[in-house]
DNA sequence: TTTTTTATACCCATTTACAGGTATTTATGA
DNA sequence: TCATAAATACCTGTAAATGGGTATAAAAAA
């Protein structure tokens, strides 16, 4: 049993969120809210000179990436348990948190109990997810294992110039290259994508944040 | 002044959320919290027996869409005053909001002081923004004077099956049509939608959801 | 009832895109 | 340093899309 408090910060750009997870977490006599925070990087100087055990992290911010903040946070901190908070429900970006340090993966819909639980869970150090996060996971939807498409800087480039409706002529114009060497690259975002013509190639590049 | 109470009621399929406006609510005099409702079906079966004056509604549930609720509720209760709480930002779905029925609009990164003072004056019959709202409103970015398109049936039936990689030759297969029907529907798209090609097409189609 | 929109279909000329290759130079990693 | 990836460029043939028209029947709106 540890004879301290767990402290816990919560980082959220909604004022109301933060408001409700003070007054769920306040009457627990183990948890110690040490501070809250509306963007990440008044988050970043705090903890470095404060210890943070715990921290509710809202994954957008205004000001940075959560993906990013959560690196940042276990650079600093690493002995800093990061809950992601989040309403995005991909099994890409649940992993992408895990991935980069995340101890846990709540969607906001996430019960008031269920969150006190995974709470309690991070502070035993275990890595825990909300109900519905589990079914994400255990439930990989078709599009999840389509691994994300790695582009070359050119072939985004061209990709978002594409999107934009022009021509392979007008490319390559712009950019100062053959013609030829356009369709060339647009042969190979058709190919990486696994598509077979712009329509699709634009859907999914657009669905996939790409452009 | 009234004597009696205001009623307020919350729906919000975040519990956090909920849990943070009842604590941020709780200690106003004038106003009482008659009840929180995490989906739509259920607030619609509530207003139907009870007098609500106000209702802080979260415009994204899971059952729901916000514009058919706020527009149910002003059928079952006229004099309910609708606070609609979002985080969508766009200019288009303000105007919506406001279009059927609701009397305010309010992102939720608005602050507590702010919410109190917009909840009052939707109390007043006012109709009342967050900050941040009343700058969408008054600063239209490019895009939203882009009337919204008007497609017909058949028009995103062909939409969507371009979208999915379809030749016009395999879509007038599909849908028993001649290719020059098809061609002509294409064309007309183009035609609406104000660019020339597919790719531009698909871009926008994707950006305004029509996929 | 008259007008407009929707869905259908056709024609022609031209441009653009796609498929399936090959190949060279320059970076970048192992 | 050796191998791989990236960016460049070319060739050929075919398929598909686009632009600019016209036209008609049916349905919906005014």
């Amino acid at each position: 049993m540890l004879l301290h408090k767990v402290t816990l910060a919560i980082v959220d750009d909604h004022p109301v969120v933060i408001e409700g997870l003070q007054n769920i977490l306040k009457n627990h006599d183990r948890i110690e809210i040490v501070g809250s925070f509306i963007n990440g990087k008044d988050f970043i100087s705090f903890i470095e000179n404060s210890k943070v055990d715990v921290v509710l992290l809202d994954i957008s911010l205004p000001d940075i990436n959560g993906i990013a903040l959560c690196r940042e946070i276990k650079k600093s901190s690493p002995k800093t348990s990061i809950l992601a908070l989040s309403n995005h429900d991909e099994r890409s970006m649940i992993m992408k948190m895990i991935e980069n340090g995340a101890s846990g993966y709540l969607l906001k819909n996430t019960s008031v109990d269920e969150l006190i639980r995974c709470i309690e869970e991070a502070v035993n150090g275990n890595i825990t997810f909300s109900s519905a996060v589990k079914e994400i996971i255990s439930n990989p939807g078709l599009g999840d294992f389509r691994e994300a498409v790695r582009l070359t800087k050119r072939e985004k480039e061209i990709l978002s110039l594409v999107a934009l409706g022009k021509t392979t002529q007008t490319i390559a114009d712009e950019l100062f290259l053959s013609k030829l060497t356009v369709e060339t690259h647009r042969k190979h975002l058709l190919q990486k994508f696994k598509v077979k013509n712009v329509a699709e190639l634009i859907k999914i590049a657009s669905q996939d944040n790409l452009l």
